[in-house]
DNA sequence: AATTATTTAGTACATTTGTACTAATTTATA
DNA sequence: TATAAATTAGTACAAATGTACTAAATAATT
């Protein structure tokens, strides 16, 4: 990828999260390049290529966030880092998440890709329920669809969370960041035995 | 209020609904009535009055609702109503939630009051939660701020679970109604006592 | 050095949409 | 009935924004 390229890509990631996706338009992103509009767009042809280059960006940052976070000595623990590290990266690219409905919505690529990612991410999430309740960490079922159910809410959650923290407070801050981390994963508390509850409470302590 | 301004709150709404907030102008709103815009405007200055009219009619229809699902017999069936009866309103006036937070973003007077509105929530969720504690029905808490979280969890999965439908299976329809009322429903039952659980699975049964 | 390809700038256009404004028409009132 | 108030229609405008297009400037290549 070209140096201007990526200038670009750099400054569109700060303006959209700075100021919304819809706030920003190709004219002030290439003033803050001090760069025509016309150049701006030899090197991405629509305004859309910007956007769908930053998700990719995004899904390959969360990638190998997810990978750095596998060496942990526990499954409860590899819970703890996967969820903080989505967390993060998905704070790096706030733009996409404060109004993730806009975003899904005004670029059909972007979100094909999403549906797709979500059934991979349903099959990981059941699998590794299921190495929880083998390793007696985690309960059994004891309602109709209830982890099917649990992994929805882990998706909203992880989605909105922010558009929330938006509305509510009208920012977005590393302290909400804090924050929302410790409610999602709290989220699977409840679901955990006695055991998984007392490896719980240690890695709280240890974080 | 005149019959003609009732005419286009109806009809906005159908519009609304049906094809997004963003894709409704206010031509498109005189069109399907067969009058022109300016006697639309004659009666909603602006856009935005149209769309602030229909949001304090969702909230006072909450209210009703919610007033409606207080003559249970239990606590829990109680809250099992009033859950079901949000969702069944939001889905009336989906079009805030298909796009919740574009809306709060351009609608600073919806966006004041429903703030307003979650800070008293919040107060009847944590009375209502100490009383299902002290009938032994919900355990206590477990961890720091557990019940704090717990309640940001409901708030978002209520605003949100619409664009998640949306984004996930581009439609929301009574099926998707039934299916995201359970998962809100199951949220409290890991928190519940046996007492409790043994309650929860009663009156989903009777549902 | 000459030619070709790449990059940059600048202008113009099409479209959409909310809304302001004026005039006509209907309804209410005295 | 005459006058005032209300409703309705139609036109025009302003502002924003993505993008198409052309020409100039720079870099690369032969």
């Amino acid at each position: 990828m070209s140096r201007t390229k990526e200038k670009i890509l750099k400054q569109s990631l700060i303006l959209f999260n700075d100021q919304g996706l819809d706030h920003v338009s190709l004219r002030s992103i290439s003033n803050a390049l001090n760069m025509s509009v016309g150049n701006l767009q030899y090197h991405f042809k629509k305004r859309e290529d910007i956007i769908h280059e930053l998700y990719f960006q995004l899904v390959s940052t969360i990638d190998i966030a997810i990978e750095n976070s596998g060496n942990t000595q526990s499954k409860l623990e590899e819970f703890f880092e996967t969820t903080a590290a989505i967390v993060n990266c998905f704070y790096e690219y706030r733009f996409i998440f404060q109004d993730f409905t806009s975003v899904m919505n005004q670029h059909e690529a972007i979100r094909t890709h999403y549906q797709e990612l979500m059934k991979n991410r349903k099959l990981q999430f059941s699998a590794f329920i299921g190495s929880l309740i083998k390793r007696n960490l985690m309960r059994k079922e004891l309602l109709p669809n209830e982890y099917d159910h649990l992994f929805v809410r882990f998706q909203i959650l992880s989605d909105f969370w922010m558009s929330s923290s938006l509305i509510e407070l009208e920012k977005v801050a590393q302290k909400e960041v804090s924050m929302y981390t410790e409610m999602i994963h709290q989220t699977i508390f409840p679901y955990l035995t006695e055991t998984g509850k007392e490896a719980y409470l240690m890695i709280q302590k240890s974080i």
